[in-house]
DNA sequence: TATGAATGAGTGTTCATTCAT
DNA sequence: CATGAATGAACACTCATTCAT
């Protein structure tokens, strides 16, 4: 790669992450070409250079921080951990995503109405696979016998739902840090994928 | 109340019923004034004759549906059953809401967007005590020794969390009626409530 | 009809009229929305309110006026007249159309590329119509052996497209006034269509 | 000439070239700066450096064009024919130039809206000079008895516009090739210009 | 009550043009 | 010479809102 597809590559991320600011507090929608160009002092055209149009921007962004994400957790997978240590990370991985990502990362509610059908289907394929590699972590505790849960799949949407809503209730003050969020919520998903008895 | 009063009441309720049909298949921000009116044959113009914008519509929507679940959980409380009798009920009617009524129930993400302050105050009001209404289930468990969970307040927000997300990906179908899906979600919340030991 | 449609009809026609204006004096691409309301002290806004967007209201525009030459056409073909009088009347009014409605008229020179398939259809199916009344006379005076010309399709594009080009040169004034050209171009034709011997 | 002029020479009209691809395939006014450097792998800035602004290159491209088309018809009037001959050659060349460089040549619709005072003026002489050189056939042919034609001028503008508008509906294939119609249309030529009787 | 009509602020997008490097 | 990058004016189009009738 030489120095002028760099300084563009840099450029560009520059670009997301101001337009990731602007999601996360405009939300998806309300974000306008113009005032993300405004953040970096440039001009709408100018946006235009580096994105082909405003879908592709915003696919572009949500594309990033779920890939992020994705490797993380790929991550926590591979190293030698116990299971429980391993769902440990996972959780906090994403619960770190979702409080500091909000918007960008996971809440895009209608990626059908967002985006056209080859970004749509892109996207669902990266969130499947996202989703797939917590089903494989409670595959692992099922095998060992350390967790015992009915449907796991279903049980898996039920974890991941009850983090992704916590964007929409949680600013961490000093009542309750993102930490002892984390921790929180990785004992009650402990304590149901356990299983009662 | 006189007779024209009536009349305009049930024309507005038709309104809504009309808007909240809109919104639940396009979403919120999608949902044009000109859609809504359409589907009663209507024009755009009269609507302002019932609501005074949008926003005004937009909430009375909201709040409807969310004050008829207000009254079937304050009722499953009111009844005389058991504490996991009322659980069973009480996620019934929250997934139900959340299954049929999705967008105009609880997935307003960005309330302080779409709503002025006097319209915002009320509807977090609401549902502050709407999810009060879970707090009272919780602390009943707890009091007769039935659910042992550290931090209520969070472990009842990991619970709405999960149920409210529960829009974002299922349709029911045959290998997963909406049935099911309840019971699931309440062997879940039972287990976490009950706690490990 | 009823009275609200009949004055929607008006309007409509109004904003045709404009937009004629507009587009021969500045061309098909030329013509803005916006410059179109300003004639009629509309604002851009208001034309969206009468055509679905800028390609309908060119199409109408376009269809109009190739209608109402059509009918002329038809009806001098429908008298009972000598083929050289009808055809005397039928130059009479092609140059007319061309040189009083221009751009309007027959010279929108890439119909492919202003108008989707729909449209795109409709207008090269009246123009060949169109072109077939022509065709109709020619055949009428080889029939009666008044004409006497080779490949009489080619022909007809040969006359047809002398007149159009009228519209490129042509600013009528004393030295020749739009009567003496339709006599000329009449006789021209005439010559050419009774061939040399 | 230096060198360096040379090469600017060559680069120059190698961009005419490309740009008058475009401009036959898009149109002129779609026909856009950034479509045109990328045939020849520039960039848009580039082209910049060989030409005052697009109006300056489409000036160049059309002067081209008509300049070589100037060139041709001086060389047939200048050989020793027929004018009968001489009529053949120019209606070939008239027609090889329409139909082959269709809007480069001399379907650009509205030079007085594309050109400003300076470049319209040399374009207006350069085609009045054009048409100048079928006069000149004209009048010659009437000279020596073989035409007879009512306002010759007028005549030549009749004749002009018929192969003109040939860009507009041919498409050379095997039922009417470029030569079949260059032929038919010298036929249709040759009888208007000799005279009915 | 209801509507037809108009408005105007906003939004994405295009493109010729400029200029430092 | 060439380019990457940026600009800004223009344009089509949308939509909540208003108001006379």
């Amino acid at each position: 790669m030489n120095l002028s597809s760099r300084r563009t590559r840099k450029r560009k991320d520059e670009i997301l992450k101001s337009a990731m600011r602007i999601i996360n507090t405009r939300g998806y929608e309300a974000a306008t070409m113009e005032e993300i160009a405004a953040e970096l002092l440039m001009t709408k055209g100018s946006l235009y250079y580096y994105f082909k149009n405003k879908q592709d921007l915003m696919y572009q962004c949500h594309h990033l921080v779920l890939s992020e994400a994705v490797k993380e957790l790929e991550e926590h997978l591979e190293k030698d951990q116990s299971v429980t240590e391993t769902l440990k990370n996972m959780v906090d991985t994403h619960i770190y995503f979702a409080v500091e990502e909000k918007e960008t990362y996971n809440l895009l509610i209608r990626p059908d109405q967002a985006y056209d059908k080859e970004h749509l289907q892109s996207t669902l394929d990266l969130r499947k696979y996202y989703a797939s590699l917590f089903d494989k972590l409670i595959e692992r505790g099922i095998a060992s016998g350390e967790f015992s849960i009915k449907e796991p799949v279903i049980a898996r949407m039920f974890i991941l739902g009850s983090m992704n809503w916590i964007q929409q209730w949680f600013y961490p003050d000093n009542r309750l840090t993102r930490e002892q969020l984390q921790q929180l919520f990785y004992e009650y998903i402990l304590t149901l994928l356990r299983g009662s008895e």
